[in-house]
DNA sequence: CAGGATCCAGTAGGATACTG
DNA sequence: CAGTATCCTACTGGATCCTG
């Protein structure tokens, strides 16, 4: 009988703690923003591109849903419509449903959606920066690793 | 014999424009620091509390594991290891091997870490600054959902 | 004390099919 | 075209045991 209260005491015990982690708001936007997928649909809706020498291009614009489909190549539609939902629930983009024959979406992004682009590029320049040195300092490591320091 | 082979190729069709957004560099540094202990982490190193209102306080300096695992509380070791072993492979921590009678093994951030800390720092200000405006939304759009609109 | 190895549950996320 | 619902797989991440 206790085999599985033990589990479930465990699984409260979590709770505890990760109830105390999630109250803190800064956590909740970092697990926002670090979604797969968000970056991605801010990247596009605000113009840039994840790809760095092609298709993408332009300045910020609303976009439909099937561009949006389009410029993120092998995105899920679960993913993107989830994706698009929380972005609008938290008022980082706008959805505008205009009534023709077939139904056209657009998205676009906010002021706030703009602002968290804008921050995003700052995190994108930061990474453009300095992966160099990631790269090196991985590189190294991995040498270290690989039977580097027997000889 | 062709019921598994599906599935199998379908995966591998995956892989290629996994591949695709994973060449992007600046991809691999967003889901390397959007991982959730990463940033706890760091803050930890850099002397920055998860919790807004108690123990953690200091400047940064080095921590021993023990020590990292008590201020992040809830993390299990082989998180915490993982996560280490990651920002030490990247050149954004550096591990130091005491070999006093116990083991004494030292975590401290390196200058590369620190600019990643203090660029995390941004996040959280950003967060801290438009929470109240992306709480108001995410509540004036649940109230709405939840059979607000039909009167 | 620091961490490796293993087992296992929970969940994120993709494929498919269907609706308005 | 835009979106929903369902199923299912794979990966993340935690608990536990064991070693230098």
């Amino acid at each position: 009988m206790a085999t599985t209260t033990e589990r479930e005491s465990r699984a409260e015990a979590r709770r505890r703690y990760d109830a105390f982690l999630a109250e803190c708001p800064s956590r909740q936007l970092l697990s926002r923003i670090s979604d797969k997928w968000v970056a991605l649909v801010l990247a596009a809706l605000g113009g840039d591109g994840p790809a760095p020498g092609g298709d993408c291009g332009g300045e910020p614009r609303p976009l439909r849903y099937s561009e949006l489909a389009r410029r993120l190549s092998g995105v899920s539609q679960k993913m993107l419509t989830q994706t698009l939902r929380a972005l609008e629930r938290d008022g980082l983009v706008t959805r505008t449903v205009t009534p023709t024959v077939p139904v056209t979406v657009t998205y676009e992004l906010t002021e706030l959606g703009l602002s968290l682009h804008q921050l995003l590029g700052q995190v994108k320049a930061w990474a453009e920066a300095h992966m160099d040195e990631v790269l090196a300092n991985r590189a190294a490591y991995d040498a270290r690793a690989a039977g580097g320091p027997t000889s």
